[in-house]
RNA sequence: GGUUCCUUAGCCAAGUGGUAAGGCAAUAGACUGCAACUCUGUGAUCAUCAGUUCAAAUCUGAUAGGAACCUCCA
């Protein structure tokens, strides 16, 4: 049974999908001017370990993520650069593609692109300002907010409070100071032409738009993304949802906490970001996704070197068993069977499905690491029961996303080893000693 | 000012009513030809104060400190 905490009503809920055993799901995309960071590689690790969870459970999954490829900040880009738009957002989409590749991320089943989806978004804005969810002023478009009744839902904000403490500027052609654009006239960079006239779309229409065509349906099981969307941009989502469609979009809203570099927030605007292929190139797939998974999701994340060490750690000593299980089973000629010890990747998996608890989760598989030592130390080695306990654990950091690679020994290898314990049974340390400093530079010891 | 949340050993981090998982580091021992690896042992009155309860890290209230969001951001 799957258990996750829902942002809308701030609680851990049974998770119950709207088709029997088939989980969709929508996660906000990067907007691509720029290399990503650490942090937001956050929710990409999150959400692929989620639909992992889901596959292991049983469910099928239909996971949905866009390209913001229309935006202020990617028009001053390629007018700065003196190119057109689509060179920087191919650029960064790419970018962006090799992250998730280097993170070693399951193929997500669609990635629309605003700019395929302009038709659709200008369509869906034109139907709001027909029912009179929103109006035109001077050639933008704005939501009007006080349209629907539901409006705070996901945030947990009301309205008045809202104005009251609003940093809001002054904007007097909006009804409502918070109505927010839905279209924006411009007359610099990339425009298409609607009846409003020329301009580009809002931010938060085309998430909207994106899932009712990708699912084609308005109300999907689960919509991820950073703790920061929640509110405008989810909000705002809904808010759409409700007016046209009668529709929350999503059952279940899930964010992940912020990643902070030595205690303070990363991001874009406060420029102290750690570039995610950087990280990548630095510690690899295995040791990044362990590093972003030892947090849970929902809790802050401290990025720094200390941090950085204890998760290299500790991935070795799960992978380093892992490997010498490996080697004694190849040393033993023992052909790997599927079997796997269900009492220890059940247990695993319950922490999973149980709101996505890593830290436990991965107790869970320390624990499964130290009987495997227990077991190799013993005289009479239980091969069987080391092919359970390594097939567990291959299930175990598979829905982690951790690659594993099942070791085989070369001719020359197994060789070495023979030598080695010939030249130990006849105490010729020094030989003895050349054979070990030899396996151990191949990665054997 | 409003909303949501956090404060658990040197560090990281679970646990949300029945007397504190796990990891890193440290330290003692075992194994070893020596080492590495590994195994075993060792550590917390759970920010403070008060309340509810037979029982509280866990619920309630207050205090102190911190964070995110309310503005583009994962």
């Amino acid at each position: 049974m799957m258990k996750l905490y829902n942002s809308k009503t701030l609680k851990v809920e049974e998770f119950v999908p709207i088709r029997k055993n088939h989980v969709d799901m929508y996660v906000c995309g990067p907007t691509v001017y720029n290399d990503i960071h650490i942090g937001n590689a956050r929710p990409i690790v999150v959400f692929d370990t989620l639909k992992r969870v889901f596959l292991a459970s049983g469910y099928t999954v239909k996971y949905v993520s866009n390209y913001t490829d229309v935006d202020d900040k990617i028009i001053h880009k390629a007018m700065q650069q003196g190119v057109s738009e689509a060179v920087i957002t191919q650029r960064y989409i790419e970018a962006y593609n090799q992250v998730r590749k280097a993170l070693n991320t399951q193929e997500l089943e669609a990635a629309p692109m605003v700019t395929d989806t302009m038709d659709e978004i200008i369509d869906f804005i034109d139907q709001l300002v027909m029912n009179g969810y929103a109006y035109c002023v001077d050639g933008d478009v704005y939501f009007r907010i006080n349209s629907i009744d539901t409006y705070g839902e996901i945030s947990h904000q009301n309205i008045e409070d809202l104005k009251v403490g609003a940093r809001i500027e002054e904007n007097t052609k909006k009804e409502n100071p918070l109505d927010f654009s839905l279209w924006k006239k411009t007359d610099m960079g990339i425009k298409w032409q609607s009846k409003w006239g020329l301009g580009r779309p809002g931010w938060h229409s085309e998430c909207v738009v994106m899932i009712c065509n990708e699912f084609k349906k308005s109300l999907i099981d689960i919509h991820g993304g950073g703790m920061d969307l929640r509110f405008p941009h989810h909000e705002n989502e809904t808010a759409q949802a409700r007016a046209l469609y009668k529709s929350g979009l999503a059952n279940y809203w899930l964010h992940n906490a912020m990643i902070n570099l030595d205690g303070e927030k990363m991001s874009k605007s406060l420029g102290n970001t750690v570039a995610a292929k950087d990280v990548l190139e630095q510690l690899g797939s295995n040791a990044t996704r362990w590093l972003l998974l030892s947090t849970h999701y929902r809790s802050e994340a401290n990025f720094s070197d200390l941090t950085i060490e204890t998760a290299v750690k500790e991935l070795e000593k799960v992978m380093n068993p892992l490997k010498q299980a490996y080697i004694k089973l190849e040393l033993a000629s023992y052909g790997l069977e599927d079997e796997y010890d269900q009492t220890s990747f059940h247990a695993f998996l319950a922490y999973m499905q149980d709101d996505l608890n890593t830290p436990n989760a991965m107790a869970e598989i320390f624990e499964t690491v130290k009987k495997l030592n227990q077991c190799m130390r013993v005289k009479d080695i239980d091969l069987k029961q080391i092919n359970l306990l390594v097939c567990s654990l291959e299930k175990m950091l598979d829905v982690l996303g951790i690659k594993v690679t099942r070791m085989v020994l070369t001719p020359a290898q197994r060789e070495m080893f023979e030598r080695w314990n010939e030249a130990k049974a006849k105490k010729d340390f020094a030989l003895a000693d050349q054979y070990r400093q030899t396996l151990m530079q191949e990665g054997l010891l």
